[in-house]
DNA sequence: TATAATAGTTAGGCATACCTAACAAATTTA
DNA sequence: TAAATTTGTTAGGTATGCCTAACTATTATA
């Protein structure tokens, strides 16, 4: 069965909203503008997905995908991934780059497009984010839940990922000097308002918690 | 300005069905039956290709592209045949297998990645099927229009490109000991129904109208 | 616990792109 | 050149996926 560009962001969205809540679970408005869309919108779609089996959802409840929602999911996943790194490693694109190109190329549908890619890649296991990509059957690496703005003064960490991937955001962690695997060293977190000192590379910056929110390190 | 899928789609054949009749021009039936659509719908669809500047057409006139849609047709061919060069090429997709991805792939909006995916290839002329790549300003070589059905008995040709992309027309060529730029001898050909005998690497083998109609030869 | 705020749904519309059936124009051909 | 055939258009309808406005259910707060 084939599904649509629109039916497979929901899922994926769904699926993206439920791993950061850690319930595997989403609301209507919550999707809704995630997606960019209406409420009733979002309404409307969940009955389609629901006639086809991709979600459970009861009206006024919680959205959760089924399994072979949750497979979609991950799918759509494993190719934006995949297609982020082919145009990271082989195009040279930015790292700012990749994120709305792979939005598009992510819903191409061929199986064997998208394994011998993997192949060519030589399988790797994280995209240029820092993101885990799942495997040929949808096994991929948990990932850190610690972001940067829980990490206490005085400690050490190391980003292995940014949760936000858009353009503005990632030229500015570039701006900072800050790429995957660099370590960072917090000096100092205002109470007040989450502001935080810290120090790359020698560098000391002051970020804030907004940012410091989208710093997934270990 | 963006453009859907269905315009491109559009645009592309009307220019394909052009090159094809020599005129550069189609009519609605003929459109229609290329894109499996009815002819109702290649009507309502011409409204909206003239209202945007992309078609010229006059009710119960000829079709013809203007200058900025050829250039939209003729940049969407690009991404086709770029993207079946770099399956074939990197991926490692068999020469029947390019096309139908490739339909997918010839849609994805971005200069940057189709240039960088020409540069990534080499800037290569030709894709899987001979068929010649235009260039990032839109120019190419002028295919040959002389077919296999064409050649006369006691020459030879040489087969520089197929119409038919068709992975059943494909893998009949390839049964047949056929590849580009080899060179097939004509032995003879039928009046009556066209049926022609033909040598290739030494084999000899009988081939319908409808085969020969579909080989470029120079 | 009553009320206010938030979350979610329904109804009625719109644009795209397709369809069928009925019709009109253009071209063949008898 | 009149009739028959082919070609193309119009009108009215469908599915998808979005919208706004009005409504209902749920949850939070006074």
């Amino acid at each position: 069965m084939d599904f649509s560009y629109t039916e497979e962001n929901y899922l994926k969205t769904i699926f993206k909203i439920g791993l950061d809540n850690g319930t595997e679970e989403a609301g209507t408005n919550e999707l809704a503008a995630a997606l960019s869309v209406k409420p009733a919108s979002v309404t409307e779609m969940l009955k389609k997905l629901k006639a086809k089996k991709l979600v459970n959802y009861e009206k006024y409840g919680k959205i959760k995908l089924t399994k072979g929602g949750r497979e979609l999911a991950v799918d759509v996943i494993r190719k934006h991934r995949l297609w982020e790194t082919f145009l990271y490693e082989k195009l040279e694109f930015s790292w700012d780059e990749v994120h709305e190109v792979a939005e598009e190329l992510e819903h191409i549908r061929s199986k064997k497009l998208i394994n011998r890619l993997d192949q060519f890649l030589q399988y790797p296991e994280y995209d240029p984010h820092g993101d885990p990509i799942p495997n040929e059957k949808g096994i991929f690496q948990k990932q850190s839940k610690k972001t940067l703005s829980k990490a206490e003064p005085g400690t050490s960490c190391k980003m292995v990922a940014v949760k936000d991937n858009s353009t503005s955001f990632l030229q500015y962690v570039v701006s900072l000097g800050l790429g995957i695997n660099n370590k960072i060293k917090v000096i100092a977190r205002e109470t007040f308002d989450g502001m935080m000192t810290i120090e790359i590379n020698g560098a000391i910056k002051s970020v804030s918690q907004k940012f410091s929110d989208n710093i997934i390190v270990i």
